[in-house]
DNA sequence: TATTGTTATACTCTATAACTATA
DNA sequence: TATAGTTATAGAGTATAACAATA
């Protein structure tokens, strides 16, 4: 019933159902192998800094403290990370990949290279570029200026 | 640990890093206002198609038919929609908004116009149309050539 | 006092399987 | 036989609040 009108919103409308696509695709395909996107996130992110606390990984996937509890539980009940002590703070644990469980993240990434590449396969380097610097763009704006949709709202007037 | 070594690679990152933020925005928002993402897509679809069957929303939003008719009771028990008889399928109901649903429906779609305009505010048109070009393909590559994360694997060799 | 992570509790989303009513 | 939607059941993600141990 309703179209949208301007490029703007079309764009982020395009933008929002590749998102949904994608993230379903990734849902079914992790799930087959008895993971989750949250659980994945949390294994990406241990991969690319390391030994870290529950508190990091909770402030950087924007979940509550107790949800991170529940997640890397998962994920040392999978044996992919394991709770090791902090060696200055004795209230925090270092969440720290198992053998297993950078084999996995890294095959994770592969997978997901792979499919950058078949997604972006026959698009112009130049094009590819526009893209990614709009993207880089928006995500700044986001980040730094707070843009929210409530915020947004608030502009309606 | 391991950075995005390519172009590709650095663009679907960042996209989903996009989704993620843009996704936990929304949620928040909605959250403050009785609502959820899943519920939320619902409204709209039924916005844009007008009364529809639980099962063509089902398809729509890549969910099971259970999984619909807790969605659809949410709804109904916020007095946004409602369950008509099928005029010709006494098997189907059609979801159709409530005047509180159609005025819930409209204003979130003006809240997401206002956010498009200001994310993307200060870009020029040429850029923007090419970034809405290349999602536009990519959105095509996954649904007509049945791209998959899955199917990325297979080709990795 | 503030912070890290946990226990307690509750709600939402999601899925599979079995079932009813209808096509 | 097939389809629309429900009931039954189960698991995962999320949140708030109260708490213990530590900073």
């Amino acid at each position: 019933m309703i179209e949208p009108s301007n490029p703007r919103i079309a764009a982020l409308d395009r933008m929002l159902e590749l998102a949904l696509l994608i993230n379903h695709d990734l849902t079914t395909s992790l799930a087959a192998q008895g993971l989750s996107t949250s659980r994945v996130s949390v294994l990406w992110e241990v991969l690319r800094r390391g030994p870290v606390t529950q508190r990091e990984l909770a402030d950087a996937l924007h979940v509550t403290a107790r949800n991170m509890t529940g997640l890397v539980d998962g994920l040392v009940a999978g044996q992919l990370v394991t709770r090791e002590p902090h060696p200055s703070d004795r209230r925090a644990t270092l969440v720290t990949l198992t053998p297993k469980g950078t084999t996995a993240a890294q095959q994770l990434v592969r997978d997901q290279s792979a499919f950058a590449d078949l997604l972006f396969a026959d698009l112009p380097p130049a094009e590819l570029g526009t893209f990614a610097s709009v993207l880089d763009h928006v995500v700044n704006r986001l980040n730094e200026h707070g843009l929210t949709i409530a915020a947004a709202r608030k502009e309606e007037g």
